[in-house]
DNA sequence: GGTTATACTGCAAGCGGTTGCTGCAACCGC
DNA sequence: GCGGTTGCAGCAACCGCTTGCAGTATAACC
């Protein structure tokens, strides 16, 4: 089988502690022994077991990281992210795909909890009355939903839709619509709430519709919608939906960008691909996937950090050619 | 701290082999003590350690998944139903994304091979000569490339290929093009050799561009090509690319699936809802996955398997819009 | 040279479960 | 009534590594 530490110590003619400082706490154990222990373990092709260390170290070396679908474009830089910076600080990363099921969140975040040692929630949708049994997985960081009590990173998405309102105002847009994203999604509380205000303050009519789930197909839906109401700007939940929302007008002979403009959020690969190329909220999720980690590692390490610091980042509008000046009538 | 077994034992008043025996191997223990230890266990809300655990079983119930890039759509359907059966065998599953790093597979997959009892490699990129030592990271499952003497999953893209080529041909298309995807992919090989032997048999023109990276980027690029040579059908390694054609021409003023046809591979959510609507290779990434499970555990729990056991799925072209009859010049 | 500080290294006890073997008691049949 | 099964539960060793404490050799000091 595996090359163990007791073998790598017999055949340095040592003690198995010795080897095992050597290997891990090289400070105390003579240059010239640890030098050989080095050597003769690499010689050997010994790899520590990981089971038996987290046995005694009392942790696994394995972050969690859960996310609601993997499938939508928002969420690959955070994990990627995760996993770049967790491997930066020797921690492997666990994914979990919760394929949108609110229900399982929990479940899923308890069970996988026993296996690591502190857990990433990404955009979760558990009704707030039952934040707390989440919380209650400590330590937990949570990203893109602002928990009382709890770390978080969040994206301030407030400028970044503030901005794309004023984009649709300074264009001459008057009557504007908000498609609303998941009903239990955070994100789209603040979305929305954003474009209220904005609107509100600078005079627009605002119609919602929605919720959609965030998926092409619910733009395509909610197109027809926004024709319907004669509405010539539309800011949407999410990139998925504002490309659903394009396709479906273009079917159906109206012009995304001169007829009616199309403002997305997330700024993912496809925006800048789609045609016409989709104007975007950019959200820095690989920079939330990273101060994640460094949150959540502060915590495990037991570094003398609030467990409930609150990282917020900077959104913003990111123009193409979705959007344009609006018809003169 | 955590409930341990033996505060189980002492809470029932037995030793800790009984409330062990109780809880793995019911037909080792009386019905009656059975229950009750079941009980208990609950009432004290234990948990087994799964390092412990892991120690004296030898093994993680943990089974790794390597991909190229998890941003690449052609992946998340396969993370997700790895995951999925994966789960219920009750296993965890790693995921590494490599990031198209073809250098890092290797060293990736080794580490990862310490803390799993099995790979799954997705769409491996590792030159030819290099496979033995994934292989020998064994067990080991790939997916999406035939490595011999291994177990693998590939889907037979040459129907689909064939079907579309097929596809341009009844169309009246003479003159077709076939953009490469990555310098190192096997599918790449696989998807290229059934166009050129599809190409032959029909009597098409082909030509070819690339490689290409498998981004939307890429096709870009690719269209200015292909429309400098007159081609009026054109299959791209994967809907990523198509994409960026379809993109690049109507920013040209030609019309996808009128002026040229476009076919991409991959069925990708996005090509349904691409505008016009993408004409692609069905390629079933799920089945894959949950069959490279399959697999990977035969292997692992050793149930007489030939270790190097091929899966082979079907692909096949779903038509839509983005393809069209040639302009009869 | 004797003594104490210093620097390593080894011993052994776990970490939390699993499992082969032993022990014991109830039960069986003759 | 006794030997022989059979069914359960406990003992103890072990999985591979870490770590507090003790032991020893060497260095440093007076």
């Amino acid at each position: 089988m595996a090359v163990t530490l007791a073998d790598v110590a017999a055949a340095a003619g040592l003690s198995g502690s010795t080897v095992s400082r050597a290997l891990s706490a090289p400070e105390k154990v003579n240059a010239t022994t640890r030098e050989r222990v080095e050597r003769i373990a690499r010689e050997m092709g010994y790899v520590p077991n990981h089971s038996a260390r987290s046995l005694t170290a009392g942790r696994t070396d394995l972050i969690g990281l859960m996310v609601p679908d993997i499938a939508n474009p928002f969420f690959p830089p955070i994990i990627k992210a995760v996993q770049a910076r967790g491997m930066q600080h020797g921690r492997t990363v666990l994914i979990a795909d919760v394929d949108e099921r609110t229900a399982d969140e929990l479940p899923r975040a308890r069970t996988m909890r026993r296996q690591v040692d502190g857990l990433i929630i990404a955009s979760p949708r558990t009704p707030d009355d039952m934040m707390d049994e989440l919380l209650a997985l400590a330590p937990v960081v949570f990203v893109n939903r602002a928990v009382p009590g709890a770390a978080s990173v969040v994206i301030d998405e407030a400028g970044g839709m503030a901005q794309a309102v004023e984009h649709l105002a300074a264009l001459g847009h008057r009557a504007i619509a908000y498609l609303n994203g998941p009903k239990r999604s955070w994100s789209n509380t603040q979305r929305r709430g954003a474009v209220q205000a904005a609107s509100a303050r600078l005079g627009l009519d605002l119609v919602e519709f929605g919720p959609f789930e965030a998926q092409v197909q619910s733009g395509v839906h909610a197109a027809d919608l926004v024709i319907a109401r004669g509405i010539t700007g539309v800011i949407a939940y999410d990139d998925l939906i504002a490309l659903g929302v394009m396709a479906r007008l273009t079917e159906r002979g109206v012009r995304t960008g001169a007829d009616i403009s199309v403002i997305g959020v997330d700024d993912s690969p496809m925006s800048a691909m789609a045609y016409p190329t989709l104007t975007s909220v950019h959200v820095p999720g690989d920079a939330a996937g990273s101060e994640a980690v460094d949150a959540l590692l502060a915590i495990i390490e037991d570094r003398q950090v609030e467990d409930d610091e609150h990282v917020v980042l900077d959104s913003r509008l990111i123009v193409r050619s979705s959007t344009g000046p609006a018809r003169t009538a």
